[in-house]
DNA sequence: TTGCCAATCTTTGTATACAATAATTCCGCT
DNA sequence: AGCGGAATTATTGTATACAAAGATTGGCAA
């Protein structure tokens, strides 16, 4: 059990300024995006608060907002662990954000500011380099980047909230997922092409695209119905939290 | 002020059972709903606890909870009231369940069990024999059921989640914005419509009943652009506006 | 050995005390 | 009166103490 994870979230914490349930939202949702608090991870209130510096009271809160996030799993009485969606639930996930990302880039085409665009544009470069050179974490930044640039542009401020949401839970499944042996879940050109269709002004191009991406990412995945951890580890009676493995 | 709104929000409680967080979110919203708390009504957490005989610690929980669920507004350092959504934000939010609730329906046409049918069919008519009989509250009750139920029968949990979301927002918001003198905002068919199109198993009509029953929905409200405080501060804040400030 | 039960320990739930911050009031001044 | 501005009050933020519920461990018996 020598985890020792408290490390890995704690990994950059500026000193000096107070520590609040904001920060530490922040970054357990980073470390779990990043998989380095892998699928049941348990956190017990008091071990964040020592890793934190502060007391249950405000950990407590984070782990309340994580939860409403889907990111944490809350209950009663029980160690908050960290949430390993179902296959099921990673399908519906995707199909959700196709619905939402889908309808907030047609809402997108052609009325992005050129500043917007340009920041855009700067993020698909990024991506494109950063799989180049291999860079798996830095590929990762700049895809999220991209999207939630279009979630905060989104004029309809209510969908760009569920599209930043969704951005996040496909994201953990994705690293969740992802197939063995897969260096990276880079899809060439999907970006570009995004891209062109929101210049163009094109709002249902920019659907399909969205489409196409989010299809693609999905294909990626290992979707193969054994059944979710979560099952398994509740049958069981949830004696071990670390790594299941396969067959 | 004396508005003795305690009294309003605990209207029913249980005595004996104990007292949780979620007792207080369900009160909250359902006071909320009913238009019995007037939004920006503020929401001391002291006096939330001593209605509920419950200490801080809870009230916060809940407070947080209702607060990840747009009921009220939490600012740091500040009373939590019960949130006051723009008329832009109401826009949006029909908007977005639009969206998602027709994609929840036209996933659900023909494939509803008979035992939900008949659950859905008799909060139909239920909702239609309340509004013949003039009994607003009851006719609330019987459309949430409603639409409650489709996201309840949703296949994708996901959506189903987020349309429940929407459902509560969008609720609100017709309480605040429902125009004046308008005693109901019953739309006769509407869900009849809907319920043959379920049945039926035309997802795309069900979509479409969806649709024009939001569509009519907003129209029964007074969203004109009266302007937001915002503007205010704009105009003050600016000093090369024509100066009608005295002094 | 295996299974079960009790004792122990860990962890969360709740209440309360104190600190810090925002809202209010009241007073002196113009 | 009208208007700052400081003292006061009200309210939230944080930490801590104790209670309650799970999880773990060890021993005992079949």
């Amino acid at each position: 059990m020598s985890n020792a994870w408290q490390e890995v979230v704690l990994a950059g914490t500026r000193t000096g300024g107070r520590i609040g349930d904001r920060d530490i939202v922040d970054k357990v949702r980073r470390a779990v995006l990043m998989q380095r608090l892998p699928p049941g991870t348990k956190l017990p209130e008091v071990t964040l608060g020592d890793v934190f510096g502060v007391s249950r009271s405000v950990v407590r809160k984070a782990l309340t907002r994580l939860a409403s996030e889907h990111v944490v799993d809350q209950r009663p009485n029980q160690v908050a662990r960290v949430r390993a969606p179902s296959i099921a639930e990673t399908r519906e996930t995707f199909h959700a954000r196709r619905l939402v990302e889908g309808e907030v880039a047609s809402l997108l085409a052609g009325q992005l500011a050129a500043d917007a665009l340009t920041a855009l544009g700067a993020e698909v470069e990024g991506e494109a380099r950063a799989h180049a050179r291999s860079d798996e974490p830095a590929r990762i930044e700049h895809s999220l980047a991209i999207h939630h640039l279009l979630a905060e542009h989104s004029p309809n401020r209510v969908l760009g909230a569920m599209l930043t949401d969704l951005v996040l839970r496909t994201s953990i499944v994705i690293a969740l997922y992802k197939r063995r042996g897969l260096a990276s879940c880079y899809l060439e050109g999907d970006h570009t092409a995004l891209l062109a269709a929101l210049e163009g002004g094109e709002p249902e191009a920019a659907r399909r695209c969205i489409h196409d991406h989010l299809h693609g990412l999905e294909a990626l995945l290992d979707l193969r119905s054994r059944e979710t951890p979560i099952d398994l580890m509740a049958i069981l009676g949830s004696s071990d939290a670390a790594g299941q493995t396969p067959g």
